[in-house]
DNA sequence: TCAATCCGTATC
DNA sequence: ATACGGATTGAC
C-alpha cells in the first residue's frame, strides 16, 4: 500500500461520504472518456451490413437472435454460420452469425461486432433451424441445443484444409444383404432414385447388420446424397466403419464421436461441413452432423441408453433425427433386433413402414430359444448347476455348448435399484392411479408410488391376485469367477465395466457378460444363456419389459443359427410376456402391445410426458406459474430420486398430456422457464420425456 | 433537497 | 449475468 492510498484511507475513515461521491466522480468522468473514445463512427460494411447473431447465454428469455452492425474491417470474415464474439448486455460473450441481411428490425441502434472468430461456417442453416425445433420440443433453450451441435473450435484444425472424397463408385454389386428382408430391394433402389422412404427394420439375428447399415448409405450415396448412421457406442460405431470401408472403399466416410478428442473430432465435423465426406457414422453426438444434400438418417437399436443426451435439454438421438427427417426431406431407417415402443408407434402411425424379414428366413437364422423356470428342486439334483446357482436345463445346455464353441452368459450387473414386485409372480408392482413403480420410503410405511406418493397398502397383483411384495435382492447378480467353478476345465472369460471385450474367437469357452458388453463371436455362439432374468424385469424403470427383451434380443442375436445348432436359454417364468416374445422372436408384435398397454396407461409415446424437479419452494412457485394445456395431469410431488448429490432434497413433479397436446406442454414450459429467468427465480429443471424413469 | 437504494426491465 | 431508469426511502 502508497502513501498516498493510506491518506485516503484516513480520509474515508474521516469524512466517508466526501471521499465516496468524489471517487464516483472520477470514475464518471473516466467512463465518459472511455464512451467518447469508443464513440468513433463505426463504418458499416458495404452489403448486408447486420449480423443476426444467436449469443451464447444460459437464459431462456434471450434465446432469440440479435442484430449487430458487421463493421466494414470484418466485412470478408463475417459468413452466415459463423463465429463471433459481441458486446452484450455489458460483457463480451460468444454467439453465431445465423445470416446477415439489408436491414435491421430493431428500432435501437446496433452495437458493432466485437470480434469475428473465424470466417467458418460451422453452424449450417439446417442445423440452426434444427436447434430451434428442438429447443422448443424439449422446453429448452437453442444456445443449449447449440452446445451439443457444435464441436468446440480447434484454431490449428481450421487452417488445414480437409481432403475431398474420391468420387462415389458406380454401380457396385448392391446390397444382397437386403434380399433377406421383404421390400428391402425396393427400399435401396427407392433411396439409389433419390426417394425419401422411412422404415422400421427388424433386423436378422447374426452379425450381418453393419453391412446392411453400410449398403442402405451406399444407395443414398449414388443418388448423389449424404447419409447419417447413429449406433450406440464405440464398438458398433468400429463395426459399421469397417463395413462402410468395406462397401464404399476408403476415405469415402468419417467417424464422429466425442471420445476422439477436441482436435480428430472438429477436423472430422468439418470434413462434413466443409462437404468433403458425405456419410457419417458415429455415436449420439454425431446426429447433428451437417451433413450436405442429406439422404438418408439411420439409428441403430433405437432403445440404447446412451441415445438419451445427459445434457440440457436432453434430446434424444432418435427425435434428433426424426425431426431432422421431416426437415430436411429425407430418408430414415430406424433398425435393431428389438423394436422400441416408439418405433411401434411410428409403424402404428404409418410414419414408416416395417422393413422385416419373411418368417421362413427369421426361423431359418434364429437360434432355437427355451425358457426354464428356476425351481429349487431343479437346482438340487446336480452338483455343478447347484455350484452355480443354475437350473439343471441350463447347466446341460451350456454345457453342450461347449462341446461345439463359445458360450455367452448375460448376467445382470450387480446392484440395480429395484423397486417392488409381486412375490408370487415377479410382476412389478405399480400404482393402480398412475401406473407409477411402486417403493417402501421407510420400513415402516405402506408401498408408495413413486410418481403421485399416493399408498397402497392393499395392494392387489393385477396378473395373479398375489398381495404379497418382495424387493429382489440386491447384488444377486453373479460373477466370472462363481460360475468358472461350476464348469473345470474350460477358460473363463469376462466382458464388463470397464474391461469390455469386443470379439472372442470360435474355440470354445464361457464368456460371462452383463448386458450390452456382450462380444461378437467369430461363427457365433453354440449356446447363449441369459441368467436371472426375473432380476432385470425388477428395476424400477417405466420400460423394463422393453428393455430386458431388447438386452435379451441382443445377446441371442450373437449366437449362430438353429440351423448349425445355436440355442439360448433364458432362466426365468416361462408365462413372462417379455420371455415369450424372446421364445417366438417376435420383437415387432412385443412392441406393438406395450405400445398399446402404455396408451391406455397414459404413457409415453401415445402421451408425453415431463418431469419438473427443484426445491420444493421453487417447484411450487412455477407450477403456480404454468399455464398447462386443458387435458394435463400433475403427479406429485414427491421427492426426487437421490441417485445424484446434487438432486438430494429436491422435488419432482410428472406432468403428462395426450400426445397431441405435447406442443402446447413444451410452448407452456417454455413461457415457465422464460419468465423464471427474466425474474431470477431459483432453478427448475424440466425434462420432455425422460427414458429412464422410475 | 440530494443521494443511496431497491426493483423491474432490457439486453441489438 | 449486468446496466439502466424510475420510484422510494433516508439523512440533513
Amino acid at each position: 500500500m502508497t502513501e498516498d492510498e493510506r491518506e485516503e484511507e484516513g480520509q474515508l475513515a474521516l469524512l466517508p461520504q466526501l471521499a465516496r461521491a468524489r471517487a464516483r466522480q472520477a470514475k464518471k468522468a473516466a467512463e465518459q472518456q472511455g464512451r467518447q473514445g469508443r464513440k468513433r463512427p463505426v463504418e458499416p460494411a458495404p452489403e448486408r451490413p447486420v449480423a443476426r447473431v444467436l449469443v451464447d447465454v444460459p437464459l431462456a428469455h434471450l434465446d432469440r437472435p440479435f442484430d449487430y452492425l458487421v463493421p466494414a474491417s470484418m466485412h470478408e470474415q463475417v459468413t452466415d454460420g459463423c463465429r463471433v464474439r459481441v458486446r452484450f448486455a455489458g460483457q463480451l460473450v460468444d454467439g453465431y452469425v445465423v445470416e446477415r441481411v439489408e436491414e435491421s428490425e430493431h428500432a435501437g441502434r446496433l452495437a458493432p461486432l466485437a470480434r469475428a472468430v473465424s470466417p467458418e461456417p460451422v453452424l449450417a442453416p439446417e442445423i440452426a433451424t434444427l436447434s430451434g425445433t428442438l429447443a422448443a420440443r424439449y422446453a429448452g433453450t437453442r444456445s443449449d441445443v447449440l452446445r451439443l451441435a457444435v464441436p468446440k473450435r480447434h484454431a490449428a484444425t481450421e487452417k488445414r484444409p480437409s481432403q475431398p472424397a474420391t468420387p462415389a463408385p458406380r454401380d457396385t454389386d448392391a446390397g444382397r444383404v437386403w434380399d433377406a428382408y421383404q421390400g428391402g430391394q425396393a427400399f435401396l433402389r427407392s433411396l439409389t432414385d433419390g426417394g425419401s422412404p422411412r422404415a422400421v427394420w427388424t433386423a436378422l439375428p447374426g452379425p450381418t447388420w453393419p453391412e446392411a447399415l453400410a449398403q442402405a448409405a451406399a444407395a443414398t450415396a449414388r443418388s448423389g446424397r449424404g447419409a447419417l448412421l447413429c449406433v450406440p457406442d464405440r464398438r458398433d460405431v468400429d463395426r459399421v466403419d469397417a463395413a462402410l470401408t468395406e462397401v464404399l472403399g476408403p476415405d469415402r466416410h468419417v467417424v464422429l464421436t466425442a471420445d476422439l478428442g477436441p482436435a480428430a473430432r472438429y477436423r472430422a465435423f468439418l470434413a462434413v461441413r466443409r462437404g468433403a465426406a458425405r456419410v457419417v457414422v458415429g455415436t449420439r453426438a454425431a446426429a447433428f452432423a451437417p451433413v450436405h444434400d442429406l439422404g438418408l438418417v439411420a439409428i441403430w437399436d433405437d432403445g440404447d441408453d446412451l441415445f438419451a443426451e445427459p445434457r440440457a435439454p436432453y434430446p434424444h438421438t432418435r427425435e434428433v433425427l426424426l425431426l431432422r427427417a421431416e426437415e430436411q426431406r429425407c430418408a430414415a431407417l430406424i433398425g435393431g433386433f428389438a423394436h422400441t415402443v416408439e418405433s411401434a408407434y411410428l409403424l402404428d402411425t404409418g410414419w414408416a413402414r416395417p422393413l422385416a424379414p419373411a418368417r421362413a428366413v427369421l426361423r431359418e437364422r434364429a437360434p432355437r430359444v427355451v425358457i426354464t423356470g428356476a425351481t429349487d428342486r431343479e437346482l438340487e439334483r446336480d452338483p455343478g448347476a447347484r455350484m452355480a446357482r443354475l437350473p439343471r436345463s441350463a447347466y446341460d445346455a451350456i454345457r453342450g455348448g461347449l462341446e461345439h464353441g463359445p458360450v455367452l452368459l448375460q448376467t445382470p450387473r450387480r446392484g440395480y435399484v429395484s423397486s417392488l414386485a409381486c412375490d408370487r409372480c415377479r410382476t412389478p408392482a405399480r400404482c393402480p392411479v398412475c401406473t407409477g413403480s411402486l417403493w417402501l420410503p421407510t420400513a415402516h410405511t405402506p408401498p408408495t408410488c413413486r410418481w403421485c406418493a399416493t399408498e397402497q397398502p392393499g395392494w392387489a397383483c393385477p396378473e395373479c391376485g398375489g398381495h404379497g411384495l418382495r424387493a429382489p435382492a440386491l447384488g444377486e447378480g453373479r460373477t466370472a469367477e462363481e460360475i468358472g467353478r461350476a464348469f473345470p476345465g474350460v477358460s473363463v472369460r469376462s466382458s464388463a465395466g470397464e474391461r469390455v471385450l469386443d470379439r472372442v474367437g470360435p474355440e470354445p469357452g464361457l464368456v460371462v457378460a452383463t448386458p450390452g458388453a456382450e462380444p461378437v463371436a467369430e461363427g457365433g455362439y453354440a449356446c447363449v444363456a441369459l441368467l436371472d432374468t426375473w432380476l432385470m424385469l425388477a428395476r424400477p424403470d417405466l420400460r423394463v419389459a422393453e428393455e430386458s427383451l431388447r438386452r435379451w434380443l441382443n445377446a441371442a442375436a450373437l449366437a449362430r443359427p438353429a440351423s448349425e445348432g445355436g440355442r439360448v436359454v433364458a432362466v426365468g417364468e416361462p408365462a413372462t410376456p417379455s420371455l415369450q416374445a424372446l421364445v417366438r422372436w417376435d420383437p415387432g408384435g412385443f412392441a406393438r402391445r406395450e405400445m398399446a398397454e402404455r396408451r391406455s396407461a397414459h404413457l409415453p409415446p401415445a402421451s408425453r410426458l415431463v418431469t419438473v424437479t427443484g426445491v420444493e419452494a421453487d417447484l411450487e412457485e412455477a407450477l403456480g406459474a404454468l399455464r398447462l394445456p386443458a387435458a394435463a395431469e400433475v403427479l406429485g410431488p414427491v421427492p426426487a430420486p437421490t441417485r445424484a448429490p446434487e438432486t438430494d432434497g429436491r422435488a419432482r413433479v410428472v406432468v403428462r398430456v395426450p400426445r397431441a397436446q405435447g406442443p402446447a406442454l413444451s410452448e407452456a414450459l417454455r413461457q415457465m422457464q422464460s419468465q423464471r429467468a427474466a425474474r431470477k427465480l431459483g432453478p427448475v429443471r424440466v425434462h420432455v420425456d425422460p427414458v429412464g424413469l422410475e
